[in-house]
DNA sequence: TCAATAGTGTCTTTTAGACATTATATG
DNA sequence: CATATAATGTCTAAAAGACACTATTGA
């Protein structure tokens, strides 16, 4: 708690204090992550989540919002959250570094993030968990994480829209929960549910465009009033 | 992330790195918060959560046990897991204290803790809330955290357990969930509920005795394998 | 016997899930 | 017209909630 309570200061000494952010988006039916290239000593070929230090007078959400605004091409970020804090003594091998893991979602970028600092990338998280991208450091468990994180928080807050541009469509919702979750929604009953639900999505009165292949236009919404969502969002098959 | 990867080492100090844990238990149908004296200036008639600071070669959970063990009384600790991280650059006046919160559970302690070095009790959540007992620093909004962190994870989670010796029966465990949510549950229902969720609690075919004033031996019961509840015990009236 | 606590049964309402059907667009 | 996508309707099964009732103890 306090810096002075505990007087042994023998074994006492300060730790570097960082921000790693892994920001989700949802492209093409897949749910994204956004690497960037480290400069550290030995990470070469391998990807890192955006994040650094925390400045002295800068409290810690604020960090994380610096580091995505580093990355060019995040303008918006439509949720932030706290993770969890990673700090075993030799997760980095230079230096005690406590870092504070964030989760932060964002719409669909329409073209990759700009390059002015280091090289920046959109990822399948599935490719992260598989290990087909490999991360530095403990990344891929921040990874790991924000992805349970993520799966969980859909099913009872009305984070989903955080993901799509506004307004949107239910199809688009529907897309949303299909990739974070990695299972197919029945139409029919997602869209009751979804409706039902007091507060998740009020309805615009306006409607889309169909696509070049025809179809009916869909309404379009925009997020309600909601904090939690009543009945919840379960995903379907989580036994045991 | 890395302590080298940002270069402008002018605005980048390092900070002390502290745990602080708020330790729940239920007493007489009451949830309560393990308190300890600090001994910060500053802090007369406050009290503090048992925290400190984090050993060099330490990692964050084991300076939590650390900090528990230390407090005499609390030797079991049956669950234990990250709260969130605090770290606003004033929110400890002498210095930049960057405070890991945790959350714990123990079951029903008989005595109060030992006195072996400051003043400690156990306090009712309720007048942590309400004000009633005056916490240093941002400690009442750690345990405000908990509370919250408690009642959510105990619908999915089958943590009420760590709160009750075991075996118990599903009445103790019934009174975990009321003092934790604070409402009043259907006994026939709650127990329909918890037999009915698959590796919630396994019968033991033991019985307990009856109180003093007579009743019917109710059964034992203790932790089954599950990890999450399906479906989940939801608490009622949680509207928007 | 009564009071106290444990445990069961039943009925109603709500919600989830499967899946057929209708509606409105493009080509 | 056919195809594509959106939206509604219907049936069944599972779960939640209210609450009456039975069971087993001590005094």
């Amino acid at each position: 708690m306090d810096d002075a309570r505990n007087p042994q200061t023998a074994r006492l000494s300060s730790a570097a204090v960082a921000v790693d952010v892994a920001l989700l988006t949802v492209r093409d039916e897949r749910l994204l992550v956004l690497l960037q290239r480290p400069d550290a000593p030995g990470t070469e070929g391998l990807w890192s989540l955006p994040g650094g230090r925390v400045h002295d007078d800068e409290n810690l959400d604020d960090a994380a919002r610096r580091f995505l605004a580093e990355v060019g091409g995040v303008e918006r970020t439509e949720h932030l959250e706290q993770l969890r804090t990673y700090g075993e003594p030799n997760r980095d091998p230079r230096a005690r570094v406590v870092a504070v893991g964030y989760l932060a979602f964002t719409p669909t970028p329409d073209e990759p993030p700009r390059l002015d600092g280091p090289e920046t990338r959109y990822v399948a998280v599935d490719e992260v968990m598989d290990d087909t991208v490999g991360l530095a450091f403990d990344h891929d468990r921040i990874v790991r994480d924000a992805l349970e994180r993520a799966r969980a928080k859909l099913e009872y807050r009305p984070l989903a829209t955080a993901f799509v541009e506004h307004p949107f469509t239910l199809a688009d919702l529907r897309a949303v929960y299909e990739a974070v979750w990695g299972v197919p929604l029945d139409n029919a009953n997602f869209r009751r549910k979804v409706t039902s639900t007091p507060g998740f999505v009020l309805a615009t009165g306006t409607k889309s465009a169909p696509g070049r292949g025809g179809g009916r236009p869909a309404s379009l919404y925009e997020p309600g009033p909601a904090q939690r969502l009543h009945p919840a969002m379960l995903q379907p098959g989580r036994e045991t």
